[in-house]
DNA sequence: CCTACCGATCGGTAGG
DNA sequence: CCTACCGATCGGTAGG
């Protein structure tokens, strides 16, 4: 019961980081700063945490951790390399509509992490990088993708997706199946007619 | 005489601090790493420049006021609203490529901006997304361009272009060029076959 | 979970 | 352009 709690203070004030940090940045936010934000004396928070850091390090592996989950997923199934390649622009969009704030906190601060988880967190990126563009790699192969050069496709499909959180709203003008459908016609058909 | 090193200087410091304010943030970089970087002391760098905060503020509106003067430019031309397009992108992959510090700055620490410097810019950048908007949907209106809805499109080619900065190294397997014409076939032909 | 406080570092100024 | 320094704020600890 005890545990409950503290893991819900723990949790509050992971939530509550991931959104400082995205809207200030890492070093931007200072500890007093959350504090405030989550009810607590900064010094407070040290019983729930171990260090400003740990909390950056626990937002960005909870973030890659799930995209290489999902890789791993989406690399079993039978679909077509288009439908797996469309299956992760889903899974971007969702993610970034779902837990924007760790998202982009993942995407933008991952730099502060210390030395070691610092080239954890790159290795991981890495590797799901070279998965995701295998499958555009296969896909070309298989005749199903246009002959573009697998490294811009695979750059240019993950930063499309990856501003959704600046821009989306819920409820202005556009729905979120609305606006995948959009990305996706644009990213496999194009702009032009 | 005097008036041109000193400009030198001013220069030298606003171009490392585009630099470090890129690879370590602007709340992330001190006056000492800046002075470090320059070869001088933080201190002696006020006589160049005013506050930490001018630096911000001049890198992003230097950035935001070439954009907007060749979006005018472009605007002006007699050519079709796929072609001021593709000039739009060739522009944003250019400045990416040729000072990549100062638009990381621009696209990422402008939040720091003091409050009457942040609405400015924030306006400024209203103004230019307005005025590529108004290319897409004319583009649409005159049959060249697929009916996608105009901030989806908008938004997924500044994200696409947006990114270049952080993969794209010079020597690396591909030109300039052959990345400019990738990703423009990516965005207006799509990856699909 | 708070008060009180630590050493370090910050942006910036004074004075030369 | 440097030395010396300011008040403020930082992440974090001690002790209760």
């Amino acid at each position: 019961m005890a545990k409950k709690v503290k893991n819900n203070k723990r949790q509050l004030i992971l939530d509550e980081a991931a959104k400082l940090f995205k809207a200030k940045g890492f070093g931007g936010t200072s500890m007093r700063d959350l504090g405030a934000q989550v009810g607590m004396e900064a010094a407070s928070m040290y019983n729930h945490i171990n260090s400003k850091d740990e909390i950056l390090e626990i937002i960005c592996f909870h973030v890659s951790d799930t995209y290489i989950s999902q890789l791993a997923q989406i690399e079993q199934t039978q679909a077509s390399y288009v439908d797996k390649i469309k299956a992760l622009i889903h899974l971007h969009i969702r993610l970034m509509i779902e837990d924007g704030a760790a998202v982009s906190v993942a995407n933008n601060d991952w730099k502060y992490l210390t030395a070691d988880k610092l080239e954890a967190f790159k290795q991981a990126r890495k590797n799901y990088e070279k998965g995701f563009a295998a499958l555009i790699e296969q896909g070309i192969a298989a005749g199903e993708l246009q002959p573009v050069n697998t490294s811009v496709a695979l750059f240019t499909i993950l930063s499309a997706v990856r501003w959704v959180e600046l821009w989306y709203r819920p409820g202005r003008g556009i729905t979120a199946e609305e606006l995948e459908e959009n990305i996706m016609t644009l990213l496999l058909n194009g702009l032009a007619k």
